[in-house]
DNA sequence: GCGTATGATTCATG
DNA sequence: CATGAATCATACGC
């Protein structure tokens, strides 16, 4: 029952109270034919089933319904709707600019390959290790982001579809609707951006929910710095040389700490990692470190005696040794 | 598995 | 900003 009342578009119409906007609009019809029209139509709900759908079929084809009709569109146009009006405006925003900026930033949302690798390779340069092991985790990095990038495109290509379908649907059944109740094609519209504005909110889920992905394997990837990987043989023995070579000051300048990672095939900065860890791991356990000591200066001095072996000069070579840090004790095969 | 070694990070300091 | 000190987290050798 109540159906038919809504479906004419009686709902809200307690306040259509207007006599003149209908009087104008019947362009003359005596004002008590419009009474016995909205007495007709009210009563409606008083009615069976059938007599009601006979009734709103005369009336469906009273000459006067698609007066009657811009009028109720034109109330509900000025009622309904200018209350929901209030509350159209939608600012762009702030929140879902956020996350748009950054998934383009993290090459999510970009063009293909470029920002992707873009990236990756900050990410990468963030890492600032170790090469060696760096492009696999890179390409691994990539790969993941790929797949979240992936992810991220069908889910939203879904949601796209979705909505234009059910936008559609929407429309299509409210152009239907629009023949037996007052509908007018600004309420439509209206409805369109309702739905635009629902699937966006459930797109911006899906934005915020990729942004904490990517957020979590790039922790994970910074993470994987930590991933320690000892230097080779080669390396800690020439930061080892110079460090026992330089006990006295074991302070490489930053010429020389280039050199050294030039050297050791490691960074500057793990340089000075490196020498900031064995200073003060030297320094707290002298005695440990007593037997390393001995055998870099042994070996040292043997580098020193065959380069003035070479040179065939007799000058042996000076023992810098005279400084904050304390020298290692030589034990007699040392020969020092 | 466990203890130690070791590279990296963090925080305070001057 | 370089360094010292403490700490973290993993690698490595047993």
């Amino acid at each position: 029952m109540d159906d038919q009342t809504r479906m004419l578009g009686l709902g809200g119409l307690g306040d259509v109270g207007d006599p003149d906007a209908v009087r104008k609009q019947s362009l003359g019809q005596p004002q008590q034919d419009i009474g016995d029209i909205l007495q007709q139509i009210m009563a409606i709900t008083d009615e069976s089933l059938d007599e009601a759908q006979a009734r709103k079929h005369a009336l469906n084809c009273h000459r006067m319904k698609p007066a009657l009709f811009s009028v109720l569109c034109e109330i509900k146009e000025k009622t309904v709707l200018s209350i929901r009006g209030v509350q159209e405006e939608d600012p762009p925003d702030p929140q879902i600019m956020r996350l748009d900026n950054m998934l383009l930033a993290e090459g999510v949302s970009g063009p293909e390959k470029g920002g992707g690798s873009a990236a990756a390779a900050a990410a990468a340069a963030a890492a600032g290790g170790s090469p060696n092991d760096g492009s696999i985790e890179h390409s691994d990095y990539r790969a993941k982001l790929a797949q979240i990038r992936q992810i991220y495109h069908s889910e939203l290509e879904k949601y796209e579809q979705a909505c234009s379908e059910f936008t559609n649907h929407v429309m299509n059944l409210l152009r239907e609707q629009s023949r037996t109740r007052p509908i007018s094609p600004k309420e439509i519209e209206r409805m369109v951006a309702i739905i635009h504005r629902k699937f966006s909110s459930i797109q911006m889920q899906l934005k915020q929910s990729t942004c904490e992905a990517v957020m979590i394997l790039r922790s994970r990837f910074l993470d994987a710095r930590r991933k320690r990987r000892n230097f080779n043989k080669q390396a800690t023995e020439v930061l080892n040389e110079y460090f026992y070579s330089h006990l006295s000051n074991p302070y490489p300048s930053e010429e020389a700490k280039e050199e050294l990672a030039k050297k050791c095939g490691i960074t500057v900065s793990q340089v000075s990692n490196w020498f900031g860890n064995k200073r003060i791991r030297y320094k707290k356990n002298i005695g440990k470190f007593q037997e390393e000591a001995n055998l870099y200066a042994v070996k040292t001095a043997v580098d020193a005696a065959n380069v003035s072996a070479q040179a065939s000069q007799a000058n042996s070579p000076a023992t810098p040794n005279s400084g904050g840090y304390p020298a290692p004790c030589y034990t007699p095969d040392g020969r020092l």
